[in-house]
DNA sequence: TTGATGATTCTATAATCATGGAAATATGGA
DNA sequence: TCCATATTTCCATGATTATAGAATCATCAA
C-alpha cells in the first residue's frame, strides 16, 4: 500500500460520523445497509450521511450497490487489511518486531497463513 | 481502545508530514531523533514540525525526553499496536472473521498466541 | 404519467487544520 | 554573564473539511 492510499484510508476513519458509519456497516457486513438505515442508525441527516459515504466510498473503505430504490452500502474488507497490513510493517521496522504481538481476535488456525506476502520492502 | 481514542490517533496519522515524522521515528526507534534531525530530514520548517510533533504527543503516538538542548522524540510501539487491534477487533466483528489474515511480518513462531486478549466485548 | 420515496448534488456557512516567519523560551559552554 | 543553538509559542493567512437545507435526480407502484 503507498502511503498516499493509507493517508486516505487514514483520514476518512479519523471522523466520527465516518468511522461511525463504518462499524454499523461492518456489524452488517457482508450484505450491507441502504443508506436510509444508516442515516435513521445514526440520526444523520441524509446530506451529510452522503457527503460521509463518498468520502468513505472515495478511500475505498465501502462499497455500494443498488437495489431498487435503494443503494446498500458494505464495507470492503480487504482494504481494511491493508490498512492494517501497512500499519503493522510500519509500526516497527528494523528494529526486530517489538510490536503486533500477532494475537489477532479469532485463533490463527485454518487457512492463515498462505494469504499475502506483507512488507513489501522499502516505502 | 475508545472510539474518540482512536479518532485522535487515526487523525494524527492521517497527514503526510506527520506520518513521514512517524515513519521517521519508527526507522530510530527506540532511542527516537532530535527534533532538529526530524526537521532537517524531511525539510520541514521549526514551527511546522513543532506543530505536528505537539499533535502526534497529544495522540500518544511518540514520546519525548530532553537530553541537554536537544529534545529526542520516539515513537510508543503501544498505542499503534492498540490502533492496530482496535481496527482488527473492528474490521469484521459478528461475521466470523473474513478479516485479518494473521500474517504478520515477520514469523509468527516464538511466543505469538499467548499476549493478549484482544476484542473487549462491545465498543 | 403521477406520486411517493430514496439518494445525491448544490450551495452557503462555520469550524478546524496546516503553514511558516518572527519572537520568545530553554540549555549548555565559554 | 553572554552567546550560540535547540525548540516552542505566537500570530496571521490560506486551505480544507463538516454541516445541512433545498433542489434535483432516480426508481418503483399504481
Amino acid at each position: 500500500m503507498q502511503n498516499k492510499q493509507a493517508i486516505t484510508i487514514l483520514a476518512a476513519l479519523a471522523q466520527e460520523s465516518r468511522l461511525a458509519v463504518y462499524r454499523l456497516l461492518i456489524e452488517h457486513a457482508p450484505e450491507g445497509l441502504a443508506a436510509s438505515a444508516i442515516a435513521e442508525q445514526l440520526g444523520l441527516p441524509n446530506a451529510t450521511l452522503s457527503f460521509h459515504l463518498k468520502e468513505l466510498s472515495h478511500a475505498g473503505l465501502v462499497s455500494s450497490r443498488q437495489s431498487g430504490r435503494f443503494i446498500y452500502y458494505a464495507p470492503v474488507i480487504e482494504v481494511m487489511n491493508d490498512l492494517i497490513g501497512y500499519l503493522t510493517d510500519h509500526c516497527c521496522s528494523q528494529s526486530g518486531g517489538s510490536c503486533a504481538p500477532a494475537t489477532r481476535k479469532s485463533a490463527p488456525a485454518k487457512g492463515v497463513a498462505a494469504t499475502g506476502k506483507r512488507r513489501s520492502g522499502s516505502a
